[in-house]
This record gives structure tokens, C-alpha cells and sequence, in this order.
DNA sequence: ATTATATTTAAGCAATTGCTTAAATGATTT
DNA sequence: AAATCATTTAAGCAATTGCTTAAATATAAT
């Protein structure tokens, strides 16, 4: 039995006559450059990019803290829902808590307010230019 | 058989005796205010928020137009795979196509400039800084 | 006309998401 | 100590997402 160890030259699938082969190779490169940067804000967009969870952020941006039952309340959603995403948005350090007594209070942290700001104002000051 | 017609009082699960209501109050409004605006950007983050489409903004801001193919071997993907992310990005107006012979260009649109260059910046001049 | 090329569309499937309900934890009141 | 309150955790499930492969469409080349 012959085995063959060898390497296919990687076909790419699709290659015009006329493409421009520099251009693909320095889209390439960009995206390599951009590839973590691009993981991070992706990982970040798609936290926000949650109605409940931009709806949160919203109401935390104007009112310092709230504790869950509050934005339970706000929202019209169940306890549990809230606090799931609540703990999404601590475990990517979008929101601090502090314990009082048995309450838990949410506010922002200020990591993401560069990130934040603009769609702030945006929901605030022009929401029919989104 | 005795059906008693009621509406019960809502029920609000979970307030505290300390529960600022006017701040409830405040926050409810707020959010029904933002309510539809906050639909179309979370609509639009979460295009936005995957990997591959946001590659694929990125490149087509810096490349004027490239056509599927191209796009698929810059990303190393499927043509199938970037032709379905290229259709959301057209329906929602983040890019237009022109057909040339058999080959269709894919390029940015204006619609939503606003919203992507802040992003663009970051993944171009502060990768670190997201 | 037949074949090749560029792309889209569709079906299928695994992974992820976001809710629900029920149970667990932990602090406060009675 | 027992009951209550605020919250989290976990299991389960329906809906969505993003890929794959195969087939369809439409233009260009032989």
C-alpha cells in the first residue's frame, strides 16, 4: 500500500482572468493586521447589538444604578431573563455591581463608554437618523 | 358557577419597599420612547456584528469594489457562504452590486457611513484601543 | 450548441441565543 | 429557627444563525 504525502497547491476556487492579485493580497494582509481588533469589536458589537441588553445600557447611562428587579420591572421581563444578561454584560465589563443588604445594584462601568457614547446619542438626540 | 370578570392589578413580580417608582416610571418611558429606535440599531449592530460581514466592510471601505469571488479568497471562504453575507449587507442597504459580464461588484453605500466609520477608525488606527 | 465561469438559491444541519420554569443561594425579617 | 425576599443558576426548548453541499441561473467562451 503507497501512501502519498504531498501538498495541494491551495486551489483557490475561483480566480478570474482579470482580478487584480495585488489587490487580493493586500486585502489579505489587512485583514490579518485587523483579525484580533476585529474579534474584539465583534465580540463586543454583538453584546450590544441585543435589544434587551441595549435597552439596559440605556436606562443604566441615565439613572447611575439599578438592581434587577427594578429592570425587571422597566423592561417587563422576567427576573431570571434580566439577570442572564446582566451577567453577560458584567463578564465583558460593560457593568459593575455593588451588594446592599439582599439588593444587587447595576451601573456602568466606564471601559466601554467610548464604544457607547455614540449610540447613546443617537437613542437620544436623533433617533430618526439611525 | 360563579366567574368573577377582574383585571388584576399588574402584578409587578418583584418591587422592593425601597423601589424609587418614579424612577421606574422615568426609566419605562424612556425606553418606550426609544423603543423603535432602538430596534433599527440593534438591527443594524447585529449585521455588524459578525466577523466575516464586518471583514467584509472593512476591505470594500478601503477597496472602492470586489467582486464575490475576490471576497472569497481574501476570506479564505466559500463562495456560497460570502454570497449569502453580501445579501444581508445589500437588503439592509450597507452595500450595492453592479453587474459587469458575469462578475457582480460588491461596494460600500453612504446609507450607513456614520455608523461604520467610527468602527473603521478603530480596527485602522487604534486596534488596541477597542 | 456545448462547456465553462460567476453567482445565487435552497435544503440540511450543528451551534448559539434567549427565553421559561424550577431549584439553589444567601440575606433579612418575623 | 422559619419564612420571606432578591438574586443566581441550571435544565429544557424553540428560534435563529452561519456554514455546507447540491442544484439553478445567467453570461461568456469554444
Amino acid at each position: 500500500m503507497i501512501y502519498y504525502f504531498c501538498f495541494m497547491e491551495e486551489e483557490n476556487s475561483c480566480i478570474r482572468k482579470e482580478a487584480d492579485l495585488n489587490q487580493i493580497k493586500r486585502c489579505r494582509q489587512q485583514i490579518f493586521e485587523a483579525e484580533e481588533a476585529v474579534g474584539t469589536l465583534t465580540d463586543k458589537l454583538s453584546l450590544v447589538s441585543n435589544t434587551t441588553r441595549l435597552k439596559i445600557l440605556y436606562v443604566l447611562q441615565a439613572e447611575e444604578r439599578l438592581c434587577v428587579c427594578d429592570l425587571s420591572d422597566i423592561l417587563n421581563m422576567t427576573i431570571p431573563a434580566v439577570s442572564q444578561h446582566l451577567r453577560k454584560l458584567k463578564d465583558r465589563d460593560f457593568v459593575k455591581s455593588e451588594k446592599e443588604g439582599q439588593t444587587i445594584f447595576y451601573s456602568l462601568r466606564d471601559d466601554h463608554r467610548e464604544l457607547l457614547t455614540p449610540f447613546f446619542n443617537l437613542l437620544n438626540h436623533q433617533p430618526e437618523a439611525i
